[in-house]
DNA sequence: CGTCGCCTTGATGAACATCAAGGAAAGTGG
DNA sequence: CCACTTTCCTTGATGTTCATCAAGGCGACG
C-alpha cells in the first residue's frame, strides 16, 4: 500500500529517501547520512556530500547552517517566517510572551528536530526560539524549499507528515497537562528527554538537562518551586539522582510508574 | 512574492483555487462554491459541480459525504486512518481516552473545519470523533488525496498550511491553559465560538452551544461545576445571557476584557 | 408521573502557587 | 585572587484557586 511504503519512507532513518529524477539534476536529494544525519529528515541538507559537488546546499546559498550561543535568539516573536530550522546539535526553547509579559515555553527542540512548522500558515513567527546551549542550526529558506517541493511532491509529503507529527505531539501534551498532576507531568518529561536522548544515540539513563528548572516548570505549567520539590522527592524516593543539571535515572521502572498511564510524549518532529 | 501569493490562495475563500491542467483532465479541481463551500478548502469536493459532470467527487466514489447523528462516532480511537474529514455542517468533538479511563476533549471541529491531520503520520486515529449534533461530513480518502497531491503540489501546499494552522491553534490553546485561569479560559472560549460562527455567516452575538457543559469544562481543563459557576457569574455580571444551551453575548467589550490579553484562539483549520 | 440526564449551587478540601528566606555556584569588577 | 553581585536553585510557611463532594432543580422523555 502506498501509505505503508511512505510510512517506511519516513520511519527508516537510514534509507536514502530521494533519488534525483532527470528533472532535478540541479538539485541533489541524496542524503549524506554520515555528515548530516540530523538533517536527513529532509533529504535536502547535503553538507559534505561526496558524490555531488553541486549539492542542494552548495547550489542554494540561502541554505546555511549557523551557530548560536546560549541565550541567543534563532528568531523572535513577530519576525517574518523565512526559514524552516533543523537542529543539528544543541537545542532551543520555543517561547511565547503575552502582551502582559507572562511567558509560556511551548516546546524544546533538540538534535534532529524541526522548528517553525506552526508558523508557516501565518507567515510570521508567533514565538521566539532561544538557544539553551551552544547550538548548531540548519536553515532551509521556506520559499526555496517550497519550490523544490512543487517539483518533488514526495518531499512535500515528508514535510506534511512532520507537521502531522507535531500536531500529535501537541495533543499528547495537552492530555498530559489537562489530566495529570505534577508528579506525572515531571516523570513523563524526564522519560521523554531520556527517549529523545536515546534516539540520538546517547544514554537514556544519564544526561544533562540543558534547560533551567524555571524552563522545565514553565513548560510543564508548574511553579519553579514545585519542580524543585519534585526533583528532591524523586531523589529521596530513589527514582533519580540529580546533581545540578545532571540527571541519572536510578529506577526507570518506578519512574515509568510515576508517569503512569500518561501516554508517553512522542518527541516532536524526530524522524 | 511566492509566499504571499500563496497566502492569498489560502485566504481568499471565494477564489477558484485550481484549474485542471491538461494532465488532470480526469480530475476536476474547480470549486463549486455555492454547493460545497465548507469543503472548498481543498478545491476537491465538487458536489453538484455544474460544468463538470465527471467531477472528482463522482469520479472517485471513495470520496463521499455522510451524516452522523448526535453521539455517533465518525471514527474511533485506534481505527486505521483512512480519510481526512471536512465538516459540512454540525460539529464533532475530538476525544482522547486514556487507559485509566480519564478523558480529554482535544478540540471541537465545526462547519468548514478539517479533522485528523494529526493522525496522518501515525496512520492511526489517536482519538475518537463524536458528533455533537446532526452532522454532515465529507470524507476524503487519504491515499487518493495523496496521489492527487503528487500531481498537484499546490494542493499539498494547502494541506500543509492547514496542518501548520492546526499547530498554531494547539500552541495558542497551550498558552491559554498554561497561563490563564478559569474566567479568562471560559471568556476566550465563548469569543472563539462567536468568531467561528461569524466566519460561517451566522451571528457572533447569539448562538447555541452544541456541546454540553461537561464537554466545555473538559476541553478547558476545568471541572463541570466551575463552568457552571462561570456561566452564572458572567450572567449576573451582565456579560452573557444564557438559557440552557443558547448564549447571547450582552457585552462583548467586557467579555473581551475578561478574556484579557490571552491571544484569541484562532479556530482550527478554517480556511 | 417517575426516571434519567444535565445542570446549578453550596460546603469542604487539596494541590499547587505564592511569599519568603537563604545557600551555592558563577560571573564581575577591582 | 578576592569581595561583590547576580543568577539559579532549594526548602519552608502560608494562601488561593479550583476540584471534589453533596444535594437538589429542571426539563426531556418514555
Amino acid at each position: 500500500m502506498l501509505m505503508e511504503s511512505q510510512l517506511q519512507l519516513t520511519d527508516n532513518h537510514n534509507s536514502v529517501k530521494f533519488r534525483p529524477t532527470s528533472r532535478e539534476n540541479n538539485v541533489e536529494f541524496i542524503i549524506n547520512q554520515a555528515s548530516c544525519s540530523p538533517c536527513s529528515v529532509f533529504g535536502l541538507c547535503s553538507h559534505g556530500d561526496k558524490d555531488h559537488s553541486s549539492s542542494w546546499h552548495a547550489g542554494h546559498p540561502g541554505v546555511q547552517s549557523s551557530t548560536l550561543h546560549k541565550g541567543e535568539y534563532l528568531f523572535r516573536q513577530g519576525d517574518k517566517l523565512l526559514n524552516i530550522y533543523v537542529i543539528r546539535s544543541g537545542g532551543v526553547k520555543l517561547l511565547f510572551i503575552a502582551p502582559d509579559g507572562t511567558e509560556q515555553i511551548l516546546n524544546f527542540y533538540l538534535r534532529g528536530e524541526v522548528l517553525s512548522l506552526g508558523d508557516i500558515e501565518a507567515g510570521v513567527h508567533s514565538c521566539s526560539a532561544i538557544a539553551l546551549e551552544t547550538t548548531s542550526i540548519c536553515k532551509l529558506p521556506y520559499d526555496k524549499l517550497q519550490s523544490v517541493c512543487q517539483r518533488e511532491p514526495r518531499l512535500y509529503d515528508q514535510l506534511f507528515r512532520m507537521a502531522s507529527k507535531e500536531i500529535a505531539y501537541e495533543q499528547t501534551k495537552m492530555v498530559l497537562l489537562g489530566q495529570r498532576q505534577s508528579e506525572e507531568r515531571f516523570a513523563t518529561f524526564i522519560l521523554d528527554l531520556a527517549s529523545r536522548n536515546r534516539k540520538n544515540g546517547y544514554s537514556q539513563r544519564e544526561f544533562n538537562l540543558t534547560m533551567s528548572r524555571h524552563d522545565i516548570a514553565n513548560y510543564l505549567c508548574l511553579a519553579d518551586e514545585t519542580v524543585s520539590r519534585l526533583m528532591s522527592k524523586f531523589c529521596t524516593d530513589g527514582l533519580l539522582e540529580v546533581n545540578k543539571r545532571s540527571v541519572r535515572i536510578s529506577d526507570i521502572g518506578k519512574l515509568s510508574e510515576k508517569a503512569g498511564v500518561a501516554a508517553p510524549l512522542q518527541s516532536a518532529c524526530v524522524n
